[in-house]
RNA sequence: CGCGGGGUAGGGUAACGGUAACCCGUCAGGCUCAUAACCUGAAAAUUGCCGGUUCGAUUCCGGCCCCCGCAACCA
């Protein structure tokens, strides 16, 4: 077998693909962070169905957790009707963002941490845990301030004092927890860094790809957030707290044969990226999405890196599971200015209202394109109107009526010679190899760029060789410049079939039907 | 001395030892197939500060200043 799925000879099989976002918790509204998770997730996705991989594409939401539990009694509502109502709003943006719901060879999934086959699998997994020895029973001290009546953690507190009354002393007590001896999995962890990884690859039981070839890119994408974790493991691991008492926090999934007790939020969440994929129950559905497949590949903002990359990776040890295939770091957006987007600062930004006035796939290009891979990334409107105006109307949507326009008047068809012709030339090797690139290594934006560049090159050949000119005197030559210029906007449709899949889809229609679009393909704003 | 990332034209980013590149915006010219779109050209950066290594540093080393995350049970 090969490396390159490019490679692969027709008719071999390619390994099933696995892709999840993380579970968004639901004690706030869907934000613009989780949507460019999703469509980031849905873009990779869908550009490994077209390159022949049966894909899974697992998103949901996480629904358990004092957060929650307080929230639902500020609203007056049961804890269920309250997620139940939250599960729903998510499920709504999915559309809007053109998520692959109904995609053939994309297997969608939608899993709510309450549903019962989950429920059944987190204690599951908590069973055979503790079975190997990996969960156990210790007091756990309390910090708990009078003044607040809140429990405390070590870093909401000031020099050991609570910050908002730092003259209370702080009442400590003891609780029962169980825990999960995180602490074991130390080397462990720092062999599967090793592992895969660019440079120090370690050459034992390397993390294999379904088709059995070696994983050469790092665990943790982009490295330099490998480099943190790796710290972060170096320095050593304490324990964690898996639990709740009920009687204090009664939302959450039963510790198994220990009703007094419920499963912290995190130990159970974590689960669904096998829940979902029929995990304990369906053994072959899970063989083939996370044995065959390799494992998920997990997309998650920066502040999950530890839960994804360390807790989850050392619960699976836990149970002897194989570890998740690759864990995929997203910076976050924020406001102008690089500040940090809350509702509080009144500059947090509500996906749908871009949606409404811009559409989807005017997103899902800003999302692809304009922002930052895996750092940060700031969004301002008028940000977002320039590069809409200048790349979506201006760069693309000028230049599909452009040639269309003048293929159709001139009754000259899209045809697949010129289309042969060109695939072959030197320049779309290099897009695409830039393309393709792009995608192995989750840069959608470099992905992006090279049909942006391809946009440009096409552009600059309308106005060097003049076809609408030159089919005035020299009718064949204008007919073969306008079918090159056809195949290159249909390779250029074809490209963008992941990232922006209604408008793609419409370009490779309209070349096929030699038709000009009826109405601009972006509206210039 | 907690850990990590970063400071490059008006804005956003790239290059990482050899004339500082790209996108947006601005200005001038060209074209008329196209969504006042498109093409060409120009202006615009002493690459955070100070010192060192080097024939030569944005790039390597040391120090300093500033910004942003994280610092574990916060989902």
């Amino acid at each position: 077998m090969t490396k390159n799925p490019s490679k692969t000879a027709t008719g071999s099989k390619k390994p099933p693909f696995y892709i999840t976002t993380t579970l968004p918790y639901v004690n706030a509204e869907p934000h613009i962070g989780f949507a460019m998770e999703l469509i980031r997730a849905d873009i990779i996705a869908r550009a490994k169905n077209l390159a022949g991989h049966e894909v899974f594409f697992n998103t949901g939401t996480d629904e358990h957790g004092l957060k929650i539990f307080q929230k639902a009694k500020q609203n007056h509502k049961e804890p269920q009707e309250y997620v139940d109502e939250a599960a729903a709003k998510f499920k709504e943006l999915l559309p809007l963002l053109g998520i692959a719901e109904n995609v053939a060879g994309i297997t969608f999934k939608f899993v709510r941490t309450t549903d019962t086959d989950h429920i059944a699998a987190a204690q599951e997994f908590w069973k055979i845990a503790d079975k190997n020895g990996l969960i156990y029973k210790k007091n756990y001290k309390i910090k708990y301030c009078v003044g607040c009546e809140l429990e405390k953690t070590e870093s909401e507190l000031v020099e050991g004092k609570c910050p908002l009354h730092p003259l209370m002393e702080l009442e400590v007590y003891e609780e029962e927890n169980y825990f999960f001896r995180f602490s074991v999995y130390q080397k462990p962890l720092m062999d599967l860094y090793g592992r895969g990884s660019v440079s120090g690859s370690s050459g034992v039981g390397e993390r294999r790809d379904g088709d059995g070839s070696p994983v050469t890119t790092p665990f943790v994408v982009p490295s330099s957030r490998l480099n943190e974790i790796r710290a972060f493991v170096e320095r050593g691991l304490e324990d964690f707290s898996v639990s709740r008492l009920a009687t204090k926090m009664p939302w959450g999934i039963p510790v198994p044969n220990d009703p007094a007790h419920v499963m912290y939020v995190w130990f159970d969440a974590l689960v669904n990226y096998i829940s979902t994929i029929g995990w304990p129950t369906d053994m072959k559905k899970f063989d083939k999405w996370w044995v065959e497949s390799g494992g998920a590949v997990q997309y998650c903002g920066k502040d999950n890196l530890r839960q994804q990359s360390a807790m989850w990776q050392a619960m699976l040890m836990a149970v002897k599971l194989p570890p998740s295939k690759q864990i995929i770091i997203d910076g976050f957006i924020t406001g102008e200015g690089g500040v940090k987007m809350s509702k509080s600062l009144g500059n947090a930004v509500n996906p749908l209202d871009i949606v409404k006035e811009y559409g989807t796939d005017a997103l899902r290009y800003y999302v692809a394109r304009e922002l930052h891979p895996f750092e940060d990334s700031a969004y301002s409107p008028d940000k977002f109107k320039e590069s809409f105006n200048a790349h979506l109307a201006n760069g693309l949507g000028n230049l599909t009526s452009r040639i269309l326009k003048m293929a159709e008047t001139n009754g000259i068809k899209y045809d697949l010679v010129a289309e042969k012709e060109f695939a072959e030339s030197a320049e779309y090797k290099t897009l695409l190899e830039k393309y393709s690139e792009g995608l192995d290594k989750y840069d959608i934006q470099q992905a992006s760029n090279s049909i942006w560049d391809l946009i440009g090159a096409t552009d600059k050949i309308v106005q060097e060789r003049q076809p609408f000119k030159k089919i005035k005197e020299d009718r064949a030559g204008a007919e073969k410049d306008i079918k090159e210029l056809l195949a290159r906007l249909h390779m250029i449709g074809t490209m963008l079939l992941p990232i922006l899949p209604e408008t793609a889809a419409k370009i490779v229609g309209l070349v096929e039907k030699n038709k000009m679009p009826e109405a601009p393909l972006f509206m210039r704003k």
